[in-house]
This record gives structure tokens, sequence and C-alpha cells, in this order.
RNA sequence: GGCAGGUUGCCCGAGUGGCCAAAGGGAGCAGACUGUAAAUCUGUCGGCUUAUGCCUACGCAGGUUCGAACCCUGCACCUGCCA
């Protein structure tokens, strides 16, 4: 059994404060399991690196036998959080939360064990759904205004006069009260959710339940080192990336933010990370083997240890020897002598043709390492070959 | 409610009648170089079986004109100021 404050050191790590941190101590020493609510709203999900710092911690808390319970919001889907939008956001069929709330699963159980002991799924419309109009009622006398107004974000679009919808108001409410009905302990989350999350902390006291911890993790940078990953900037390593994409991603850094990003986003032992981050620094060949170590570190942490080192052995294969990787996607081919053209459709059905003249224009194409620069070159396919499009996209073609 | 300004390509942003598929920046893509898909430099960046060609595009719908992102009318949305 490791001590509470032991556990506690555990999550510092990526941790920036605590609320309600000497309760918290307290709960893990009397040695009963922890309910950890995962709150999610059923829209369409896309986790990423960031998102994955607070399923590890949540992990740890799991390998010790504590409870994630993670909590679709389905009914709460239906208003849409408020958050960082400047918009009300349009509402979801029950088909496509459905949908959502299965492929959420799908990525959360790529970092969190889902064993019944350690892992519950809940809905909050099991609470909401049925819940009668006078009770409700009741909720909402005990939060007041200036509470919902210490929101910076409601306070904001006030001052811009933008409008604020009745429901996006009581989203904080409804988000507090499942922390009550769930029986939450304690709750992992970005510092956007602290508002929210505060409130389920009132909710239960006024209803008298012990308040859930609160630990609010640090901002994890993107891959072009801004504050956060996100799908618009497009700067961020999915959990749904292929090994390969994610130990190149990840090598496609800036040197500067090696330390960082070891610290976050691996386990290494901190004296580890530090000696990265003084490599990375360094520049020359000490700065790219410290980012292969990261790379190998992450990608580890996600398919294993064998993954890794074959995801790194490929990477110095391919980019520091030149060398063509091993194991190409293979296109059947149903003509005998295609062009060029006919052949890049096949191989990148994602770029226009416009596109796919340009790759040829610029140089970018070869097939068995010749470059090929007419657009309507026939090539002959008695054998199969290589056609490379870019300085890392391969295909092998072989005849249907 | 009144007055003024705005709505441009993936994003930001210039353009106020033909030289506009639209300056500049960012992102993306490619090439060179290298230590890597870092950094740097260069090129490219709507689509079309490539074409001094066609199609689509400057909030939406009409109109004026030989010709409209640019002028006019209406509509929608946004911003600022006043009340």
């Amino acid at each position: 059994m490791i001590e509470a404050p032991a556990v506690i050191e555990r999550l510092r790590r990526t941790t920036d404060t605590i609320v309600g941190e000497t309760a918290l101590i307290e709960r893990l020493a009397a040695g009963r399991p922890l309910r950890i609510k995962y709150g999610v709203d059923c829209t369409a999900p896309d986790l990423h690196l960031g998102h994955a710092v607070n399923l590890w911690m949540m992990r740890q808390l799991q390998d010790l036998g504590h409870k994630v319970v993670f909590l679709l919001g389905d009914l709460t889907t239906r208003i849409g959080d408020p958050t960082g939008k400047s918009e009300t956001r349009p509402t979801l069929s029950p088909a496509q939360i459905e949908a959502n709330a299965a492929s959420f699963l799908d990525q959360v159980s790529l970092v969190l064990r889902t064993e019944p002991e350690v892992f519950e799924v809940r809905r909050n419309s099991e609470w909401f759904g049925s819940m009668e109009v006078a009770t409700l009622l009741g909720l909402f006398s005990q939060v007041t205004h200036a509470q919902l107004m210490a929101r910076d974000m409601f306070r904001e679009r006030i001052a811009a006069g933008r409008e604020i919808a009745l429901h996006e108001l009581i989203y904080p409410v409804l988000q507090g009260y499942d922390s009550f009905a769930m029986d939450s302990d304690l709750t992992i989350v970005g510092s956007d959710q602290l508002f929210n999350e505060q409130l389920g902390r009132h909710f239960q006291q006024r209803l008298g339940s012990p308040p859930q911890a609160l630990v609010i993790t640090t901002i994890t940078p993107g891959i072009d080192g801004g504050p956060k990953q996100s799908k618009s900037l497009n700067n961020y390593i999915a959990l749904t990336d292929t090994p390969k994409d994610k130990f190149g991603k990840l090598m496609s850094l800036p040197d500067t933010l090696v330390q960082t990003y070891a610290h976050v986003y691996t386990e290494l032992p901190l004296d580890v990370v530090a000696a990265l981050g003084e490599a990375a620094a360094q520049g020359g060949p000490a700065a790219r083997d410290a980012k292969l170590k990261l790379a190998a570190a992450v990608v580890t942490r996600y398919h294993g240890a064998n993954t890794a080192k074959a995801e790194r052995a490929g990477f110095t294969e391919q980019f520091t020897h030149r060398n063509i990787p091993g194991d190409l996607p293979e296109i059947a081919v149903q003509t005998s002598s295609p062009t060029i053209l006919e052949l890049l459709q096949a191989a990148r059905p994602e770029l226009s043709n416009s596109d796919l003249r340009r790759l040829i224009r610029q140089g970018a194409v070869s097939i068995e390492d010749q470059k090929v620069l007419s657009h309507d070159q026939p090539i002959p396919l008695s054998e199969p070959v290589t056609l490379r499009s870019g300085s890392r996209t391969f295909h092998r073609i072989v005849r249907a």
C-alpha cells in the first residue's frame, strides 16, 4: 500500500493546483477506493496527448484500486457547454450522441483500464432524464446569480453585448450536480473546467456529501509549442494516430520542446528528463538522439516497447540512412502501363489532380528512385515498382 | 432605437470598375541543405486528362455596365459609438 502523500507526489508531476488537498489525503489514507469523475460531453471525440495526461493520472489511481466513473453527459450534450464558445452550439441527435459515446469509450480504453472493479460508465440522463421540475427548481435555488457571474466567460459575453441563452447559464449547474449524483470523490480536469467543478463541490456540500477534490492539470503544449493542442491548430498528436505517425510527429518537434514533452508526456525519471533537455539544447546529433529517446518513450507508453523499438529503427533507416522503408502500402492497378498521374491518383486519393501535377513538377515523384517529371509518362508494370511521392510517402505498385 | 464601419481563399489580412484566382503573413505541401518530419533558404499553395483554355470563388439575392470583390438596391450577420 502506497502512502497517501506519495500518491499525491506522483500526480504532482502534471498537476497545477489541487483543491481540497487535505481532504483528498485523508480519503486516500482511509483505504476506501475513490470514485474519480471523468465527465465528458458527447461531441465527436478526438483525444490527443494533452487529454491523455489526465487519463494517465487516472490510470495511476486505477492501478492502486481506485475507480474511474466515466460519465457521459448525454443529456447535457443536448445543451452544449458554453465554455470558451462565443456562440451557442448546434444540438446533436440522439443517434449522433450514441455514436460519439462509443467512439469515446474506444479512445479512452487506450489508456484506462476497463475492468468493472476500476471502471464504471454512467450517463447523466439517469438523473436528469426524469427529474421533476420542482426538484430542478430546488437545485437552482442553491446557486446564486453572483456565483454564476463569477464565470469570466459569462462576464465577457455580457460586456461584449452578446446574448447568453438561459440554458447555457444553467449548464455549469447541471455539470456541478453530476458530481453529487454520482458520488464523486475526485475529478482531474484542465483549468477550463475549474468553475464548473467548483459548483460540483458546492452542490455536494449543500446536499450533505463531502465535496470532491479537484486536481487541476498543467497546460500541455502542442507540437508547435503553442499553449495547447487543438484540432483547429492542427498541432496535436491523436491517441488514434498510428505508432509511426506518433513517432514522426514527435521527431518534428522543435528541439526546444523536448524537455517539456518528456516531462509531461512520458514517465521517464525526472533526472533523465533533465538530461534530455540538456542534450536537445546542445544541438547536433545529441539533440536528434534525445528526440529519438523521447519519441520512443511516448510510443512505448501507448504501444509497448517492441513497437517503439521498431519505429525507432524504421525512422533511422528512412531518414538518417535514407533507405526506403520495408513494409509499404500496396496499390493494385488494373492497367498494364498506366501513366504516372494515374498511379498517383490511385495512391493518393486525398489529393487533387492539381496537387499531384504540382508534386510531379516539383520533382517529388519517383519510380524506383528515378525522378518522373512528366505527368503523362507511362509506367510499365511488368514488375512491382516503388512509387515515391514526397519525402516520406511510399507505395508499392503491383499489377492487379 | 439612432449613427458609423465591417463580412475576401484553410486562418489572419490587403484590395474600391478591366493589369484579380485576388498583395502580405501564418498553416500546409515540395525542393535544397542537415542532425530529424528541428532550424535555415527557395519554390508552391481553388478545381479541371495542362489548357496564351474552361469552371467555381470575395456574406446572400437582385441590378447597373462591354466588363463588378470593387458601383446601386434589398436581406442576413458582426463590430464600434451614442441613447
